[in-house]
DNA sequence: GAATTAATGTTTACAGCGTAAACATAGTAC
DNA sequence: GTACTATGTTTACGCTGTAAACATTAATTC
């Protein structure tokens, strides 16, 4: 075993992204993290000030994956256009990043980390995340101005970030299967619109960008 | 100074809300919420399991007052028909109570307290909020059937969500003035639709009732 | 009304946490 | 090679949630 570990700190990101994706932010400590990574308890602080400053790193990580994971859908036009059905894609890839990281996303989107600017690479990461949201629209349909496209970017965000907060809540009610088999769901239109996903989308989104 | 305090359980919800709203709910201690209330740092386990129970009090402390700020505009209506100036207002309430309880709203939304079922209290007053927001809908406009109801709800209740979640964001992003005195904002939308929320509501909502 | 029991408080104790400080080792610059 | 810097370990501290043992008061039973 090397004293020097020679790459510990991006060592030390990956296994926070894999604890806390496994486990949720609260429920991981430094000190497991650093065990993970076979490193003393305090070996962390050498490339990370705090714990949030480690959990910074990890968000912005999920922002750059997140991106990717957009980037996939909306790269594959190659004219400058998009269609409409690329872009429910890539509304979905993003729900679908947010459902299948939901540990991640919630350090992304949370109160973990207070204050973005204190953490550049994050603060970056977040802004190119709107700026990829609002060109994709401008490749999508032509608005008056600049402001225009901000509206629809801030309606659009907020309805898919909703969405998925309001999944969240929907798991921590969800009632248990009755005794015939079917469930008494609460929000059973979540589901209904999970299960019939894409018209739903497909009419939400419209009916926002042309508000 | 009596042994017993007599109303413990109840002023032990009060201080935990105050300190909460104030500090946050992962800035505060059971041990600070016994002090403040001035019985020993053990004594909230004769009402409380654990530390997320007093939270989930909170929570559903919240969601009743939520609630009453949101029933106080709806119940203004007589007939049982009501205005569309008068759902927008109850969306309103709704931002403004996310936000003015911005930590009690995180307790209530976010990932502190993991089942709502081990809270029956916190399970009641969630469901409650939901199928209240049902019935404004109800009898803001006639729809097909029930399903339909619970579709606009969630394309709603995601809305106002997803809003006050990015207006969280927008805070932890949100740029220092530059020299000029103007603002370098990353989402300055939101703070155009802020300051017009009015009609920004109003096209957004009816965009999503309609869609 | 006294004795018993249940409810509700306090004291003490413990392991885990974030992190500061002192020390150890290894790589780098001259 | 010697000094310096970067990066690791050891040790220590105060705070946390909470379990267990004990104390006091309120409620119930006879």
């Amino acid at each position: 075993m090397k004293y020097h570990h020679g790459n510990l700190r991006s060592e030390l990101i990956r296994c926070a992204c894999t604890l806390c994706e496994e486990h949720g932010h609260d429920k991981i400590s430094l000190r497991g993290i650093a065990k993970e990574a076979n490193v003393s308890q305090t070996a962390p602080y050498r490339h990370f000030e705090t714990k949030e400053s480690l959990l910074a790193a990890v968000a912005a990580h999920g922002f750059v994956e997140m991106q990717k994971s957009i980037d996939k859908i909306i790269d594959l036009s190659k004219t400058n256009k998009i269609s409409k059905k690329m872009l429910i894609d890539a509304m979905l890839a993003y729900l679908d990043f947010a459902i299948s990281n939901n540990n991640i996303y919630e350090v992304m989107f949370g109160t973990v980390i207070k204050d973005f600017r204190n953490f550049p690479d994050l603060h970056d990461a977040a802004l190119e995340a709107y700026s990829s949201l609002k060109s994709s629209i401008k490749r999508y349909i032509k608005l008056k101005n600049d402001q225009e496209y901000d509206e629809k970017c801030v309606k659009i965000w907020a309805f898919l970030h909703g969405l998925v907060g309001l999944n969240k809540i929907e798991q921590k009610l969800e009632d248990v299967p009755t005794t015939d088999g079917s469930y008494d769901m609460p929000i059973d239109a979540l589901r209904a619109a999970k299960n019939n996903l894409v018209p739903f989308m497909n009419s939400s989104i419209d009916a926002l960008i042309k508000s």
